[in-house]
DNA sequence: CCCATTTCTTAGGCATGCCTAAAAAATTTA
DNA sequence: TAAATTTTTTAGGCATGCCTAAGAAATGGG
């Protein structure tokens, strides 16, 4: 039986491995803000499911079962946040919970009914894309706006969904996906960047840029 | 914690007890598809948590509190199955598994949303009612078509949601809430029940004629 | 009034998934 | 290389909610 919890920690698994890399058990319960012990025991049943493998001292990896299991769950949330959003009317900071409990549970003709009313959408209202039917998912290369030089102009293609009150910020300043920013001053030491949004200036802190991904060459989609 | 086993004992207590009557635990296991011992375990919890009491070989019954949550949770569901009918396609042989996992798992907000965008709904696609959001559910006194006299004419107030197949048949035929319906003849010792909808005449079986509820005073509203 | 039947409860178990505390294994540092 | 540190695992527990089997209590028929 697939259960929430495999559910959960398959989703977590993905998401900490990013582009590939094994995840230890350690970051999987700092992540998940449970004991240690606990991934240990939940990683053996997993393992032994054959949705991950595991390599002490080295890291936890999804086998294509365990992957295909993680992007189904992770298309089920980004689904719902954009329908969320798009058909009952929530404001972009309050999806993310709603669809982290609906996402275990919807069948997948609520699922294909979403994304038929939605028009297949390639991107949750943060920017993140959502896995296709099949499996598959956009792999991006994008920077955090913080590591962006003066003098660019990046536009925006993702923020990080978990804080609502930076996403009501970055809503009243005007920063959504697809917005172009320009990079107009940076001070040192992890200060402070001073950026110009739709002809206002804004100074953002750290916490703040390290959450909004950019790419420099606006790409079309 | 009120966990989602929680949630469905109050709904099936309060749909048992019907009007008022005391609830034996052996019918809730019944009910249910679990066995008796069980139900004994989680009435005791139940009655802890002051959501029922219980008298032994008489019966459980909700307390405000448990009836409150039971409300909550059937309003949720009956929301859930018009929404799904309407704003998302489903065939209504098809809302009651889905809701019967979402019920659970919904924020007041969303509950809201539903409520708002289907124009504060009183009954959902099987024509049940819906109770409010404070927890005032219509009282009615319907009657199983299967007792009707031959001769009477009478309104479909509601159908039961448990048999896709059933519904699916039902649909075909015409029959739906607050379609009238002629009651022709009536073979004997439950034999079938010969009805004309919409100009076309049909023998209905008992199975059918006991979930189907209608009322000989039509109503308005 | 007593015995059989029905109804309900107790006793003991199991799976899931979490916990803390302590042990063990690998890695890093001196 | 040995000690210190980090990382991971084992051991033993707990709560939830289900199970079966067996015992106890009420009801109803003879």
């Amino acid at each position: 039986m697939i259960t929430q919890a495999v559910q959960d920690y398959l989703k977590i698994i993905f998401k900490l491995a990013n582009n590939g890399k094994a995840v230890s058990t350690n970051a999987i319960a700092e992540r998940m803000q449970i004991s240690q012990a606990s991934v240990t025991g939940m990683i053996k049943k997993l393992s032994d499911l054959k949705l991950t493998t595991h390599r002490p001292y080295y890291g936890v990896e999804l086998t294509q079962t365990g992957r295909k299991i993680a992007l189904e769950i992770i298309r089920h949330h980004r689904l719902l946040e954009l329908y969320l959003a798009e058909a009952l009317g929530y404001s972009w900071d309050r999806v993310h919970d709603e669809a982290e409990k609906l996402e275990h549970v919807i069948s997948e003709e609520f699922e294909d009914k979403m994304a038929k009313i939605l028009g297949n959408p390639t991107a949750d209202p943060h920017g993140a894309p959502i896995p296709s039917k099949d499996g598959l998912i956009e792999e991006r290369t994008l920077e955090c706006l913080s590591v962006i030089d003066v003098g660019q102009k990046v536009q925006v293609k993702e923020v990080s969904d978990k804080d609502p009150e930076m996403l009501r910020y970055l809503g009243d300043i005007g920063i959504f996906p697809d917005v172009m920013i320009d990079v107009m001053e940076k001070a040192p030491f992890g200060g402070p960047l001073l950026i110009k949004v739709a002809g206002k200036e804004y100074n953002l802190g750290e916490r703040l840029t390290d959450n909004i991904l950019v790419s420099q060459t606006p790409c079309n989609h």
